[in-house]
DNA sequence: CTTCAATATATTCTATAGAATGTATAGAGC
DNA sequence: GCTCTATACATTCTATAGAATATATTGAAG
């Protein structure tokens, strides 16, 4: 199970297998926010040499999800809440916008892919599976993949790259956190995006587009307090 | 003259020496649009081995300056109009989100720094040196202090992240591009938009922003047409 | 006992050589 | 003449060893 989304379809170099491999391992949490990250060991770990674990990590940086101190050490970032709070805020605003220029754009055929996306979604919920790692994975990856096809449609190739590019960061937190966006009200709320953008009405899509980020971002707000996983 | 927002203080290593090297060529346009970066070729010509240009050339990837086709070959991005003007569509609203973000905690302090900027800008365009490369650079590099020191008053470090992250493709399009957003309208928004934030009248600060980010995405959409560097 | 310096150790960072991959050229078969 | 294959070349990519740097440890001086 990894993230689809981001990683490379098939990779060319070691270079983005190793890419692909850490950011997968960070964004489950199997390396640990604050985890040392020793080249010669993951070298050895993933049977590559240092020199391709090294770009790798320039990469991850570049992400967010690696801190290098030049010459000192490299770690996995740490989750911070404010600057958590800062990273769903941003993104927040980056999918608006995405919606504003896409939603005119949305084919018929671009309208399927969205349905069945809500339905992975679903699947996910109406089976009760909300608790199992796995299973919320999945739906983060439903909920991403929905809104990454929904600016896809703007062809604004850069808003694509940037929002694309901070997914995994997104994607880690909401992962991590006790608590989630992956509940029946979020179902809901995607929901009525789909039926909003299906008639037309971009009005209300944006507005339950809202909410549904508010929602996203109060995570990072009342967050330890809050209980792992409420039915909501 | 280089862009200090971006570059290490002092590179540490020699992998930030050679990101900040090619990133300046890139943006001033030593390196043109287009031309194909040789790893060995380049790191003799740093002085350099080609590690370090290697782990430089993933950073620049990241940063959409450079483009990699794995096992063939890089090259400086060429600049695609289009693509040119879904990065300023995505810079200028990540830029209004800052202001939106951080006007509010802009200090007396700040101010004074602010009103510095706006006089940096002043005298290149009183002096009429809005043609000379280097003072267009000097006027780019103003405004996007002065933009990137409003978003710093938010506090949102993730924004500030992103939008300095971006701030060497926006200044390349605007420098390398005929026409030019430094001019005495350029400066008289400027000018506009902090005495707006002086008097704390946030919204016609923005207003002004708008305008400024208005004439900035218009540079992309008649492009090609306009004479280089009109009085305006 | 504390502070400072010198040494030892661990890790990153860089250089270099060789392996892997892709492109261009030349030649054989049709 | 055209296509397809085999070879030669150029470039990227990877592995490894050594250099550079930071931290921890030890010991001596005060």
């Amino acid at each position: 199970m990894s993230l689809s989304l981001v990683r490379s379809q098939i990779p060319l170099t070691r270079r983005d297998a190793v890419v692909d491999a850490l950011r997968d391992a960070i964004v489950t949490g199997a390396l640990e926010p604050g985890t040392f990250l020793r080249e010669t060991a993951l070298a050895l770990q993933l049977g590559v040499s240092a020199t391709p674990v090294r770009e790798a990590m320039a990469v991850l940086q570049a992400e967010g999800l690696v801190e290098i101190e030049a010459h000192r050490h490299k770690r996995v970032t740490p989750i911070d809440l404010a600057a958590t709070r800062d990273i769903l805020d941003v993104q927040a605003h980056l999918w608006r916008l995405g919606y504003v220029r896409g939603m005119p754009h949305v084919t018929p055929a671009k309208l399927r892919e969205l349905r069945a996306e809500v339905e992975r979604y679903a699947r996910v919920i109406t089976l009760g599976e909300a608790c199992r790692p796995d299973s919320r994975l999945e739906a983060i990856r439903a909920s991403h993949t929905f809104h990454t096809m929904v600016i896809a449609a703007a062809a604004n190739s850069e808003l694509l790259r940037v929002t694309l590019g901070r997914l995994a960061l997104v994607a880690r937190f909401i992962l991590l956190h006790g608590t989630s966006t992956i509940s029946p009200a979020g179902l809901r709320l995607h929901q009525a995006i789909l039926a909003a953008i299906t008639i037309g009405d971009q009005e209300q899509a944006l507005a339950h587009f809202d909410s549904l980020a508010a929602r996203m971002i109060a995570l990072a707000d009342h967050s330890v307090a809050a209980a792992p996983i409420t039915g909501d």
